[in-house]
RNA sequence: GGGGUAGUAGUUCAACUGGAUAGAAUGACGGAUUUCGGCUCCGUUGGUUGGGGGUUCGAAUCCUCCCUACCUCACCA
């Protein structure tokens, strides 16, 4: 479609060259909305600020040329400032004919001139199980990989875990106290589960002898900080600091536990990644960076000794960067962070962090310090920012435990997916296996078409009681869209060896052909805004255009030879258009549902 | 208090980034089809786009002032 564009505006920035004498490249095309008459839109208004005529003469004018001059045009109307064009069947035709073997049309390849962006996403904690917000974050992350990679550049999908602070400290005193000497293998347990609970026993315990000093006639302040299991977390951490041995293994037992339990977890959720980062591993550059801006004067020590940049003159406040006992906060790691993967990777022309919007101005102040400190690569940095997962009776807070589990939350929407396909009857013919790589597929498809849909930076309500829909705009409505147009493919044995040449499309056929065609300025358009949403409004919009075709036709029974096969060759087009855009979001098709 | 994001049918979301009469799904009601595939299709119903003002041929979209919700402004991460 922006192909046809772009060539119509080049036809008419000539002709207004030869006889205005102007030139303009402001013409604005669009598809025509389906009420009225036509395939795509000039809208002139623009164009009277430049020639001062009456929107209708000069409608006219440009109708009539290129009516003459372009063989892509057929017809054309004019409604107040809007100038209809129909497109001519014959450019569709050749279209069609074109991609139809083109496999690989709207995509672009990766070559050696292609450039190198990280995706940085999921970023866990080390001391509790994922949760629902994770999910949104890994499927976002994910899909705006595909995203870049579907626009010809190298990918590498990263996360930085924070394996490292005083929460982690607390699910080992507390595994130390109470553990019995318990893994999670002797209980049978997900290792990222053991760890979690641990976690909320401290806190739990925690909480009990902050009552007992009050109780005691203590101050709440000095409960809160002098209780001695947090004593206990706080001596772990500084021995772990200075490396003591026993602390170390410890927390080396831990994490390996936890990263078990995460890895089940992205297997079940289809999710890899290229490499991981290390809080404990950059934390010691970020210190190393902070110096150096101090030597080039871009922060500055205060008298207890702690570092901070001054943004005001940017309309931000002061920024702290490095304690007055001389330790490392989120930014400086982060900063670390930053620099090192520049380091590890010469190419690299952009990185993009998935992380809630409660960090915006955490990114923005980031953005801000690289770029004073001189890195140029600082613009290519982007924060892909996403709202919160709301429950119905608020925020997920998960000191409360009031979140939604990961693990538990995919393996219901497949026990869903299941109950509703043997309710229906569905997938009698199918073997054991077969039918639960299909639960898989359906239930993860509803969960992240479910979550991809929505616009990033908008906060999603999820209501878990009301599960997911499987009908109307749903994942596994496009799925089963899918699997029907395959059935329809494997039972044609039509051949495109000689192209089509003179079928006359209908409305339906026209308007599926349109969207069709949208493919390619989909994929570049979402790329510049990293948005999934985009790509799913696509394919819904794409899968009830087709559904709307396919009622209204018989597609195999049609006798005209050249009807018929063009009707296939659009078919075959939406199935692979499914597929492809399925691919972005990270959904899988099935052949047979 | 300073800064930020959002507010669209009863509900969940769109609106190609300033274009025509703001669209889907869901719910309710009515109809078509019973065809390769059953969850298909077509209607009806439902809106002061939080509110006021402004910018212009034209505003859900941009500016401004209010209202509401959330986030942030930590020697937490």
């Amino acid at each position: 479609m922006k192909e046809l564009y772009h060539k119509l505006s080049k036809e008419l920035s000539k002709y207004f060259q030869n006889k205005y004498n102007i030139s303009l490249n402001l013409f604005d095309f669009q598809l025509t909305r389906k009420e009225f008459d036509g395939d795509i839109t000039l809208v002139v208004y623009p164009i009277l600020k430049y020639i001062k005529l009456n929107p209708q003469v000069i409608s006219k004018d440009i109708g009539e040329y290129l009516i003459n001059s372009s063989s892509m045009i057929s017809s054309y109307n004019i409604i107040s400032g809007f100038l209809n064009f129909t497109i001519s069947n014959n450019y569709y035709i050749k279209i069609l004919n074109e991609i139809i073997h083109n496999d690989d049309y709207g995509l672009k390849k990766i070559d050696n001139n292609s450039k190198t962006i990280i995706v940085e996403f999921s970023s866990p904690n080390t001391n509790k199980p994922l949760h629902l917000g994770h999910i949104r974050n890994n499927l976002l992350g994910d899909s705006v990989a595909k995203i870049l990679e579907a626009n010809g550049n190298k990918v590498v999908k990263t996360q930085i875990i924070n394996d490292r602070g005083i929460h982690i400290c607390k699910s080992m005193v507390s595994w130390e106290l109470y553990g019995n000497g318990d893994t999670p293998e002797k209980l049978n347990i997900k290792g990222d589960k053991f760890v979690g609970d641990f976690y909320v026993l401290f806190e739990k315990k925690y909480r009990l002898e902050i009552n007992r000093l009050i109780k005691k006639g203590h101050s709440e302040e000095y409960a809160k900080n002098k209780s001695p299991i947090l004593l206990k977390a706080k001596e772990m951490l500084s021995k772990w600091e200075i490396g003591e041995k026993e602390v170390i293994s410890l927390w080396n037992k831990m994490n390996k536990w936890v990263y078990k339990g995460f890895d089940i977890t992205y297997k079940k959720l289809g999710i890899t990644f290229d490499s991981n980062y290390y809080e404990s591993m950059t934390y010691l550059l970020g210190k190393k960076i902070i110096e150096k801006g101090i030597n080039k004067n871009v922060f500055f020590r205060k008298d207890d000794g702690s570092v901070w940049i001054d943004l005001k003159s940017e309309g931000l406040d002061e920024k702290l960067l490095l304690r007055s006992d001389g330790t490392s906060v989120y930014m400086t790691q982060d900063l670390g962070t930053a620099v090192q993967r520049y380091n590890d990777n010469p190419s690299l022309s952009g990185m993009v962090y998935t992380v809630g919007n409660e960090q915006d101005y955490h990114f923005k102040v980031l953005f801000l310090i690289l770029k004073k400190l001189g890195f140029v690569w600082a613009d290519s940095l982007h924060h892909l920012s996403y709202g919160m997962v709301d429950l119905p009776d608020g925020k997920m807070k998960s000191r409360e435990g009031n979140i939604v589990d990961a693990d538990e939350l995919i393996n219901k929407m497949k026990n869903t997916a299941k109950e509703i396909s043997k309710k229906l009857g569905k997938l009698d013919g199918l073997s054991v296996s077969e039918k639960n790589n299909l639960y898989d597929t359906i239930g993860l498809g509803a969960l992240k078409y479910y979550i991809l849909k929505v616009d990033p930076k908008k906060r999603i309500l999820f209501d878990p009681e009301k599960s997911i829909d499987f009908s109307g705009n749903t994942g596994p409505f496009i799925q089963y869209t899918y699997a029907r147009i395959r059935s329809i493919i494997r039972n044609s044995s039509e051949n495109f060896d000689k192209p089509i040449t003179k079928p006359n499309f209908n409305f339906r056929e026209t308007n599926l052909i349109k969207h069709l065609l949208l493919f390619p300025e989909l994929i570049t358009q979402s790329s510049k805004l990293l948005s999934p949403s985009l790509i799913a409004n696509y394919l819904y919009e794409l899968v009830k255009l087709f559904n709307s075709f396919y009622q209204n036709v018989n597609i195999l029974g049609e006798k005209n030879e050249q009807t018929r096969k063009m009707r296939i060759i659009l078919t075959k087009i939406t199935a692979r258009n499914i597929k492809k855009s399925c691919g972005l979001l990270g959904i899988k098709v099935p052949e047979k549902m």
